[in-house]
RNA sequence: GGAGGGGUGGCCGAGCGGCUUAAGGCAACGGUUUGCUAAACCGUCGUAGGGGUAACUCUACCGGAGGUUCAAAUCCUCUCCCCUCCGCCA
């Protein structure tokens, strides 16, 4: 959510940030109304102002047991005055309200101009693709002869794209979220397990709402929508409430399984892990001060990128284009892994900063040291990372001439010492 | 699912139709004084919106939404959340 007077002040910047976006919200519209509600705004307050006068009347002629009736009679035509005009103004707020929805957060000035995924700039590049004197294989045929996933019975008890993890494929997974956990507890991140079911206040906190309703999987019963990631409990965490200044920056890391419909994309990277509608992701998420979160933002990256580093894999960091960028984002990177069967990169993490765009959504204030002002935070997300790709990149990277597969060294520990994945 | 209790400023907490401009306390900030992890005293101190170059001023806000009334934190209705007990269940 913008501030309002920043769109009044800005009109042309922001309209051409909806275009740049490929938002349509009606800025001519939402100006129109904020001004009209203004107007009515003064003329109800001073009716209010009168009120409040003759109130203070009313209560003195009461006490001092003289007639007041002359006065309340009036105040009886100003009170339904009030009540119309009290009328209006909510009409006005919930139509400014109903358009300001629409609106996208402004992109950081580093963010690059551009019309999609085609536009956006690589940042950097790290490792080097695997050499193999054979035909790599894919995850999908790696996994079905080491049976470390089964697609086809999880397509029977629940449909396609809920993808099942079995034997060494269940503890590799479990290998990936707990060695994850670990590295960026270490790096001064505190662990959260947040519930996977939400409210609609906290999926319209984070963005989820209004624009993405068809993406995530609801019950109805109880009105509570299923996470398509950690980001959305663990940043509505602090809703409503107030940090001092002393308490930034927090850093969080939670570890869920995420629930996405994926609507509207069938047929589209529709093989095995690619793109599914449950798979597991450890978020990362920040509340920050303004001043820092630019900094909190490349670090949160270096955090996301450390894991895979330490897994060796080949990958490369994009900085998306205003095209590309999501609604609620200033700015961001994505985090792409080679996947040498696939012969193609896998989008693995996405380290946002919302700037204060969530938190006036929902409502998350500091208390700056120096004059006690209240602010809003700044709040950022990554992944860091999602396992069901990185699974991929890591069988197919890993596989060997005997169709086995390598584990690399971190992953060990976690695998009760485990060197590589055999066929049983 | 059933029965109670409760939601008031950053926190605690009084108020239960008009002498409230939401008491009082804590915390915070500024100052005076005395000085060994500090105390005492004085002062300032909610948030949001509107108007004004400004000092300032007006309006709203007591979980949320309606209603009664000249007037609502206070009365009524609905609703959400939290707590306790019972039932059911992992």
């Amino acid at each position: 959510m913008l501030d309002m007077q920043f769109i009044r002040e800005n009109p042309d910047l922001v309209k051409q940030v909806c275009v740049n976006k490929k938002e349509d919200a009606d800025i001519d519209l939402l100006l129109k109304l904020d001004a009209e509600r203004r107007k009515i705004i003064r003329t109800v307050e001073k009716l209010k102002n009168r009120r409040n006068v003759a109130s203070k009347k009313i209560s003195e002629l009461k006490r001092e047991k003289r007639d007041a009736s002359s006065v309340i009679a009036e105040m009886k035509t100003v009170s339904e005055g009030i009540k119309v005009y009290d009328t209006k103004i909510k009409e006005f707020d919930k139509e400014i309200y109903e358009q300001m929805k629409w609106v996208p957060n402004i992109p950081h000035e580093s963010v690059g101009h551009g019309e999609d995924e085609k536009d956006n700039v690589v940042v950097s590049e790290w490792g080097e693709a695997p050499e193999f004197n054979f035909e790599p294989a894919d995850h999908i045929q790696l996994g079905t002869s080491l049976e470390l996933f089964d697609f086809a019975r999880s397509a029977k008890i629940s449909g396609a794209g809920f993808p099942l993890y079995k034997g060494y494929g269940a503890l590799l997974d479990r290998a990936l979220i707990n060695f994850m956990l670990d590295t960026h507890t270490k790096n001064g991140f505190v662990e959260i397990s947040p519930p996977y079911l939400v409210n609609s206040q906290s999926a319209f906190g984070t963005g989820q709402l209004p624009k993405s309703k068809d993406q995530m999987y609801y019950v109805e019963e109880d009105d509570l929508y299923a996470i398509p990631t950690a980001e959305v409990p663990v940043t509505n965490l602090y809703r409503d409430e107030i940090f001092s200044e002393d308490q930034l920056p927090i850093w969080y890391c939670a570890y869920s399984s995420c629930f996405r419909r994926e609507a509207g994309s069938y047929g589209k990277d529709t093989k095995g892990f690619l793109r599914v509608h449950q798979f597991n992701k450890v978020e990362l998420v920040k509340f920050t001060v303004p001043e820092k979160s630019y900094d909190e933002l490349e670090s949160l990256r270096e955090s996301a990128e450390g894991i895979i580093r330490a897994l060796g894999l080949k990958y490369k960091v994009v900085s998306l284009c205003d095209g590309d960028l999501s609604f609620a984002a200033s700015k961001c990177y994505d985090l792409e892994v080679w996947a040498p069967g696939e012969q193609k990169y896998l989008e693995v993490s996405s380290c946002s900063n919302f700037e204060d765009f969530q938190a006036r959504r929902i409502n998350i204030r500091y208390r700056q040291s120096l004059g006690g002002k209240l602010q809003y935070v700044h709040t950022l997300n990554g992944s860091g990372l999602a396992t069901a790709r990185m699974l991929v990149a890591l069988v197919e990277t890993y596989q060997t001439q005997e169709g086995t597969i390598r584990i690399p060294e971190v992953l060990q520990p976690y695998m009760h010492g485990m060197k590589e994945i055999c066929p049983e």
